[in-house]
RNA sequence: GCGCCCGUAGCUCAGCUGGAUAGAGCAGCGGAUUUCUAAUCCGCUGGUCGCAGGUUCGAGUCCUGCCGGGCGUGCCA
């Protein structure tokens, strides 16, 4: 939209001797009343003239002034109207000539973003704390990627921490009551939960994990450090068979362990800044001063043992991370329940006076909640609740559903895999990631309503046309288009030159669930369309059918990129 | 106790960093020449935007207090 907004802000710049920057359009309330509007109030505030007035003058002094593009006084708005020929040509001839790069831009071309997304904990599989993380992650990674930023998707996994000790120990006595051959991870899994529970109920038990743990610690070769080693290996084979089903790869694989040589020095720095102080035998840096909320919740750095804490790894990581990236934003797409945590590691950075802290941000969701709001059991594999399960089961469901509506389809699977995995992960970016996720299976299954096969199918009607013009070789394809066909989808086109805007905005605040919206408005705008009986396109005067085959085209193009953004196939059939 | 977040139709949510009569989906009801894919489309029903004050020409949106729910809260991650 940006070809019609820069002129009209431009021309209302001149008339006012206001600076563009401090003037904005928005769209009327009522699309039937126009294409933008320019609210009056704080102008003629500034002019000291009633709003109606100055729109009424306004308008009048831009009449003629912009070709293609009327604007009428409505109260105290300005409202813009282009005329539709002008609309559909540069809007559908725009989406043709970007393609597949429409909605992006080069804003940050030589920039660099950091993304800690997804981080799993080795031992286990991929379960309900990570699910909202890896998708909301990847869905910002691709929406900055198409921005042009350079992106280090980082996976920052658990593979550290006392746990280990249990599990080493689990793996001594254990280790042949339960298939370590077939699923090594969810073998694991067991073996994972047993150890806690015996660790909790079983002195002797806990006295060797925690011995186990510090021969881990200690760095030295032998029985301890192999099956550390190894339960890493099997653990990240299970994740990437994961990742892959996603479309997803990072940059960076880089647990904890890595950084443990920066944590000595990290310590070190934090010190020499003078910020820390010994409080109850620990090491700690209060955070009162810089941050009101954090008065009684100081950072703990630094065990009454001498052990390093939580913070102290992630205070590292970040170091580290400032070092070799330089980062224009780091986020940390890690679950609410953690907020204090990243607050806590801000305000450390705070007192030590680094000006890079505004760029860290903590990229919050919410819970997962099952039906009624409640913590989501598996009854397969008690509280965990397993990502790949999910998926097969969503897949499953999709493939049934395209047996019972499109049994002749070519490639079933592949199709079933696309719109299964499409309502798990559109699922899980429509609402603001704030918001607790109801996972309520059969809503997801229906594959009805706000969905990502919504979507989908949109896209999928969208290419079934286009092919069956290909394929009768439609008079449409050689015509020149007469755009006044499209006089009645008005709305659409500005729909549709509005992604560029939206991906920007999504990037900017990290909010995904603001495309997954917009998309939603615009199939349902596109579905609308594309329904009614008066807007066919095959078989219609040649130069009819040109115009409405390059909507077409241009919607499917906005569909399918905007999908793509998000993580989520767009099928040609369905 | 303290800190942070959420509270819009029966349910799940939009509402564009204050602006024109509060919008979708689901559920319910009624429709659509056997369809350029009905996983669709059209219509109807449904709201004192938690409550009370305040700021403003204008508040679902900002401020204060209260109510309800959630998360977190010094040696776990």
């Amino acid at each position: 939209m940006q070809v019609f907004t820069e002129p009209i802000l431009a021309a209302l710049a001149r008339q006012t001797s206001v600076p563009v920057a401090s003037l904005k359009l928005e769209r009327p309330r009522d699309a039937k009343q126009g294409d933008l509007a320019f609210p009056c109030f704080v102008l003629a505030k500034e002019l000291k003239k009633a709003p109606p007035l100055l729109a009424q003058e306004l308008a009048a002094a831009l009449a003629g002034a912009l070709p293609g593009i009327t604007a009428v006084a409505s109260g105290p708005y300005i409202n813009f109207r282009i005329e539709r020929g002008l609309l559909a040509r540069e809007i559908t001839g725009q989406i043709a000539r970007d393609g597949q790069r429409y909605g992006g831009s080069s804003e940050g071309a030589g920039k660099t973003i950091v993304i800690d997304y997804s981080s799993p904990n080795i031992a286990k599989p991929m379960h309900i704390g990570h699910i909202r993380s890896t998708i909301i992650g990847a869905a910002l990674v691709r929406i900055f990627r198409a921005l042009e930023y350079r992106v280090v998707g980082i996976n920052h996994i658990g593979d550290w921490g006392a746990q280990f000790g249990g599990l080493v120990v689990a793996l001594r006595r254990w280790k042949g009551e339960v298939d370590l051959e077939a699923d090594p991870v969810l073998g694991l899994l067991d073996l994972y939960q047993r150890s806690k529970k015996a660790v909790e109920e079983d002195e002797a038990f806990k006295a060797e994990a925690i011995a186990a743990y510090q021969e881990l610690e200690s760095g030295r070769e032998g029985e301890v450090r192999e099956l550390w080693r190894w339960v890493t290996e099997v653990s990240l084979r299970g994740f990437n068979a994961t990742y892959r089903r996603l479309g997803i790869q990072h940059e960076l694989v880089r647990g904890e362990s890595w950084y443990e040589p920066f944590l000595a020095p990290a310590l070190e720095r934090v010190k020499a800044a003078g910020v820390t102080e010994v409080s109850r035998g620990a090491l700690i840096v209060a955070l009162g001063e810089v941050d009101k909320g954090l008065k009684e919740t100081p950072c703990l750095l630094q065990q009454t043992n001498g052990t390093t804490l939580y913070a102290t790894r992630d205070l590292a990581a970040l170091f580290s991370r400032w070092e070799e990236f330089q980062f224009e934003r780091c986020l940390y797409v890690v679950g609410g329940e953690q907020k204090l945590h990243f607050r806590q590691l801000k305000g450390v950075l705070a007192r030590m006076g680094l000006a890079w802290e505004a760029r860290v941000e903590h990229v919050d969701f919410g819970l997962l909640l099952g039906r009624g709001r409640v913590k989501i059991a598996s009854r397969k594999r008690g509280e965990v609740l397993v990502l790949d399960d999910l998926i097969d089961e969503v897949v499953d469901e999709a493939l049934g559903t395209i047996e019972a509506k499109n049994p002749e389809l070519a490639s079933k699977r592949e199709v079933a895999d696309a719109v299964g995995l499409g309502a798990l992960v559109f699922n899980d970016l429509k609402r603001e990631r704030i918001k607790d996720v109801i996972f309520d299976k059969a809503e997801i299954l229906s594959f009805e309503g706000d969905t990502g096969p919504y979507v989908q199918y949109t896209h999928a009607r969208l290419a079934s046309i286009l092919r069956k013009a290909e394929a009768s070789g439609d008079a449409g394809l050689s015509a020149t288009p007469d755009w006044s066909a499209l006089e009645n989808a008005g709305e659409v086109l500005v729909a549709l030159g509005r992604l560029p805007d939206v991906v920007r905005s999504a990037a900017a605040r990290a909010e995904p669930s603001e495309l997954s919206q917009y998309l939603l408005a615009l199939a349902r705008d596109v579905s609308t369309w594309v329904s009614s009986p008066d807007n066919r396109v095959l078989g219609s005067p040649a130069g009819v059918a040109a115009a409405r085959l390059a909507l077409v085209r241009a919607a499917k193009l906005v569909l399918g990129n905007g999908l793509r953004l998000l993580g989520i196939t767009a099928p040609e059939e369905m």
